[in-house]
DNA sequence: ATGAAAGCGCTAACAG
DNA sequence: CTGTTAGCGCTTTCAT
């Protein structure tokens, strides 16, 4: 027989070294003939370490989402964490209660793809002292680490590319304000014109609410009954892109023949749309994979400064963009 | 001044009312005041109900998955216990380890999207006494509650729809004989031809291996290669369809007007293939909610008989199935 | 190298 | 109605 001391020790790696080798032996064969199981509750309540980790996603329906939840969840599972998750269904209030419930369960960490200005369960989160990282989204200040795409890198590509095919007048459907995506695209778009010498119409610059089809589409039908001319829609993102091709075709033009568009992300299947989107590609994998690997550098060292670590997104090359049509406006 | 048991008392809505109205305000009010949190962990730890419940899925880039996760997620989150999720990646040896760290995690429940035949890690669950759910695919016994689609009715849909069309020569392009979708849904390919008198030829139904374009491209091409006339196919999911729409594209042949293709699941987005592409619409939210509401009614009376939920599937037509040409075989 | 004892934060039984 | 006591299963001093 062996005590719960013992035991305890020859189970656990980092104390196995402590107690003599064959009666680790013992332990184990007995542990593993009674099935036993280390009740991870008990041990985090004693430990404060839960071996879990907190995933806030603002819609798992978001097929960005999805890639970036694997990754985290890939690298964590290696290192013998498991995920809480949370969908926060773009509710501050669901946010909220999230986190709370999150630091109810002792998570060690949280990282989180709903980040926005005034974010209160952002805030919530670091008063308790949770090391947070952001992934996908970032916010202004520099309180966290975060996984983020070249943002600026995505927008110069796109315009690049539209550029080098003649366009001179290229729209944009912004993304929403509040998202760093959003805003940081947009100053973006602007300064890549500039930067081409071609003229930033305000005009031609509509800003949607959401990332969805509809706004997309919205901001698409705004554009064109402005009636200032362009050849070229950069959206911010492939659900954006998606509304704008319906909003050309509700107009009669046609995609890329009168209007090219670029959308951002590569989301799954924009190779299959009619026509299969230009866009840039983003590794919302590897967006995943990154922020995982700054939250466990976070945990092994809680003092450490924080980072940030920025994904390069490429140009693909589809069938919705083509050298605007000579003669038309 | 209060003691903890009471405040413990005041603070658990269960037993609330063993305590003076006037000292739960009191301590709701210092316990506001001072931000306090309980843990769940502890609390755990004491009542053995951790408040949380496990969700395996095979792969979340699975288009079917993430509304799955979503309507499980959102029912629980309602009843106040958080979702740890697995990724299991096709892995058998994943699976079970995610069982294991979620056994150890003491959750009070499992749902999982992963069955399959031989399910070593639904074995280890039944044995460690974890009420488990099964959702979207099922396994043979009866030993699990589950929420699943009518896979009978996907099948017959489609084939009605085709027949209704003027299609007497279609083939099937199954799913993984392993999974009960797979497995049903040829036997039900069969039972609807034998309905309508029409001939089932066995070379005219190719089975895959897993539900991806690569293998619904490579059984496609076998059907092609196989000589045997055919106007129509029946893809048991709609990744299967896609590989088909590329096989008929390889060998020239135009969909729908070649041959027409269903699919099944209604996964985003197919309204935008090119063809858009003629399927069986699945509820997978509702699928997701019904496997939530059968576990939670099992936790709470662990001793009712176990049930199946079956979601009702609808016929969605697109662009992808037409009537046959007349003179082509 | 192992045993003994204490305690993580909470709740449940038992008094009072 | 409230306080006292004990203990969930584990880890960690502290002794031995």
């Amino acid at each position: 027989m062996v005590h719960t001391s013992t035991a305890s020790r020859a189970l656990n790696g980092e104390t196995r070294s402590m107690v003599n080798a064959e009666t680790v032996e013992r332990v184990l064969a007995v542990a593993a003939h009674l099935g036993y199981r280390p009740n991870a509750v008990a041990r985090g309540l004693k430990t404060n370490r839960s071996q879990s980790i907190g995933v806030l996603v603002p819609d798992l329906l978001n097929p960005v989402i999805p890639p970036i939840v694997r990754g985290i969840e890939a690298r964590f599972a290696e290192a013998g964490f498991t995920v809480l998750l949370g969908n926060a269904s773009h509710s501050d209030e669901r946010e909220r209660l999230y986190v709370e419930a999150m630091l109810a369960h002792l998570v060690e960490g949280l990282i989180t793809a709903t980040a926005h200005e005034n974010d209160a369960a952002l805030g919530l989160a670091v008063k308790s002292g949770l090391p947070v990282v952001l992934v996908n989204r970032s916010v202004e200040d520099g309180r966290f680490s975060a996984a983020i795409p070249d943002d600026h890198l995505c927008i110069s590509l796109a315009i690049d590319h539209l550029v080098g095919l003649g366009h001179t007048q290229i729209a944009h459907v912004a993304g929403p304000p509040g998202t760093t995506t959003g805003a940081r695209r947009r100053e973006s778009f602007e300064a890549t014109l500039r930067k081409h010498r071609l003229e930033s119409d305000p005009r031609l610059i509509v800003t949607s609410n959401r990332y969805t089809e509809d706004e997309g589409h919205r901001c698409s039908r705004q554009l064109i009954a402005s009636g200032r001319p362009f050849t070229a829609i950069v959206a911010a993102n492939d659900m954006l892109a998606l509304g704008c091709l319906d909003a050309l075709a509700d107009s009669a033009m046609r995609c890329p023949d009168d209007v090219s568009v670029v959308g951002c992300n590569d989301m799954p299947f924009t190779d299959r749309f009619s026509p299969p989107l230009t866009t840039i590609n983003i590794s919302h994998d590897a967006l995943g994979a990154a922020a995982a690997e700054l939250l466990l550098e976070r945990l092994d060292s809680p003092q450490a400064p924080n980072r940030t670590v920025v994904i390069e997104p490429s140009l693909v090359v589809r069938e919705s963009t083509a050298p605007p049509l000579r003669g038309r406006s």
